[in-house]
DNA sequence: CGGACCGCATGACAAATGTCAGAGCGGGGC
DNA sequence: GCCCCGCTCTGACATTTGTCATGCGGTCCG
């Protein structure tokens, strides 16, 4: 029995390069290709595959979006997400779009193969680094509009800015960055965009 | 006759599938591997390869610091560099490292394999898109000590931190910040620091 | 029903940051 | 030698920010 998997990866070069090992595999084989988010939708839904294999970052839609949209369209689709550089958040909010299997790019293409296998059995793989990391970050200590405030402060904008784009006042904004601060325990609003950034709570 | 080729990437999945991609081609022989600058560094004063193939973000020291190394190390060895996201600085730090080749991990291993052979012939090459980004962002506009403070900024520390760190008085710290900052034609220091990391400037 | 509590907002105040003018020093080019 | 430029600093000022006390409208629960 064979396993259809979908690759999708916006770097060529490591995209074919997958394929093409685990291709070697006589009990996978590669039936698509995508480098792009929504290119991995179609192609998705054109080829049905048994495991959808996702990169995390990708133009267009990022993989757990992609997830999302597959778990709607296509239950029967496993999908697994492979990142190169994984935040605890990311992880979780992976897992709540319904993604079995999130593996770092720093595992050999052998265990690859092994985890999609587990994958498509209908079993989950976490990566226990990453889960480590995930457990030890906890859950999002920030209310919904301090993490969309935050979010609005990312590119370093003023609070007036922040405020128009928010809806908000300016005060108001003050307010859930300062809280935000202090959640954080960061030193201005900056360091909290990238505390918050490095455990994926925005 | 055949190349000798040293692979420096801290992505297992991508080194690997890459050795096995390019051990097909029956000119090329992947000689080494490493997933460190320092251990690419090891791995090529072992092995003195012909060509050497860095990442450019690896643990330990980047793709550009290991080239430098090489350049005086092993002159005999073309060093060329493969990216995720190239920034035009990168590219300008790479040239006059003495890097041979800039390409992006879009690229496909065949085009690779090509490139390779390129530079071990003697010739250079750079990928046209990074390219003209480089020369469209020019030259970074900062003053080295602009540029210094602007780095010790990038985490949002504040000032004083900063002053503290770059043995500078509070009051030049933010002569320089603001000079960087309209340089730059950013609205406050910290999207300053963004649009330089963007420009490859720090 | 009434109180406790939480999210949200406001305004006032304190601290940090951005901006500007000026000034001494040293190196490099003409 | 002289001038220009970059480096460093100072002091003063406007603006932006962070912090805090407080108020208002909900929901939950006894």
């Amino acid at each position: 029995m064979t396993v259809r998997v979908l690759l999708a990866d916006d770097e060529h070069l490591i995209r074919g390069a997958l394929a093409a090992l685990l291709g070697l595999e006589d009990d996978l084989v590669v039936v698509a290709e995508a480098a792009t988010g929504p290119e991995a939708l179609a192609m998705a839904r054109a080829h049905r595959p048994d495991v959808a294999v996702l990169d995390l970052e990708m133009p267009g839609a990022d993989g757990v979006k992609v997830a999302t949209a597959l778990r709607g369209e296509l239950p029967a689709c496993r999908v697994m997400i492979v990142t190169g550089h994984g935040r605890p958040g990311h992880l979780k909010r992976a897992l709540s779009a319904g993604v079995r299997g999130f593996v770092p790019k720093t595992v050999s293409a052998q265990r690859l193969a092994e985890i999609i296998r587990t994958v498509h059995a209908g079993n989950r793989y976490v990566d226990p680094e990453l889960a480590a990391d995930a457990i030890a970050a906890g859950d999002s200590p920030l209310t919904a509009r301090e993490a969309e405030v935050l979010e609005f402060a990312a590119d370093g904008a003023p609070v007036a800015e922040i405020a128009e784009r928010a809806a908000l006042s300016q005060g108001t904004v003050r307010n859930y960055l300062s809280s935000a601060v202090s959640k954080l325990g960061a030193e201005n609003r900056h360091s909290a965009v990238r505390l918050a950034r490095e455990r994926g709570w925005v």
